[in-house]
DNA sequence: AGCACAAATGAGAATGATTATCAAAATCAA
DNA sequence: TTGATTTTGATAATCATTCTCATTTGTGCT
């Protein structure tokens, strides 16, 4: 097990489980850890490839990686102040899988995303 | 409604309405228009601003635009082929307005997109 | 320990899609 | 036709990601 690979995962942890590799970088840089961008990058294929991260992408292309064991939780997003709230979704997960299946599809990921305005706004 | 965003709608048919943006560009140039990429990507932001063209992720980040047959849809893509189905999801729709609601949100649209490998890759 | 060799690392360059800039060309109004 | 506004194309800039390569680190062996 690589120093890299384990710091990766950590910040990853510690972020909640949801993190661009340029979050991750900056994290372990603010740390005072000397670690390169592109050993981050290095960790985070290899973490995706043995199945311990998987990888979404945001609207604009960048990859956010996240732990696979964390359960994973979607997003309601206010697009008025910017507030952020973690919602799960098991009811989304048994559609997708179920659409999935349907259709033949295996190894199925899924990006959901919930924005709006929020009490305040 | 201007030239180019014609342009760039045909050639997406011809395409079988699915390409990128780089793919659209360089089927222009082959047809001899002088069509430059700026113009190209405007007219795509337009189209799908203006709902009939929407966006999906390759599994390297780059974009793919699709003419939007229907109303409103979710997508189940297969990151090998770029085979694409188009799901109903009134499930998710009330799902959607159930979260939103329970937190107050108002006015609340929702990114749902399913990717996966298809029965055949 | 000492040595040879493979793997991991970090810095910076290279790549490729997308966006921003800006002057020239097309369109429009009067 | 004028002048104003919009659209366009070429090119430069941006940004995430990947590549390169010299250096460091780790490992096995004696």
């Amino acid at each position: 097990m690589s120093k890299s690979l384990n710091q990766v995962i950590s910040t990853l942890e510690r972020a909640g489980g949801f993190a661009s590799a340029q979050e991750v970088y900056s994290n372990l840089r603010k740390q005072g850890k000397t670690t390169g961008l592109a050993t981050v990058y290095r960790a985070l294929q290899k973490a995706v490839s043995e199945k311990s991260v998987d990888v979404l992408r945001k609207e604009d292309g960048e990859a956010l990686y996240r732990l696979c064991t964390t359960g994973h939780h979607h997003h309601l997003l206010c697009i008025s102040c910017g507030k952020t709230i973690e919602i799960e979704g098991s009811a989304v997960e048994k559609w997708a899988n179920t659409v999935a299946k349907n259709h033949g599809f295996r190894a199925v990921t899924h990006v959901v995303e919930l924005s709006g305005l929020c009490a305040k706004c």
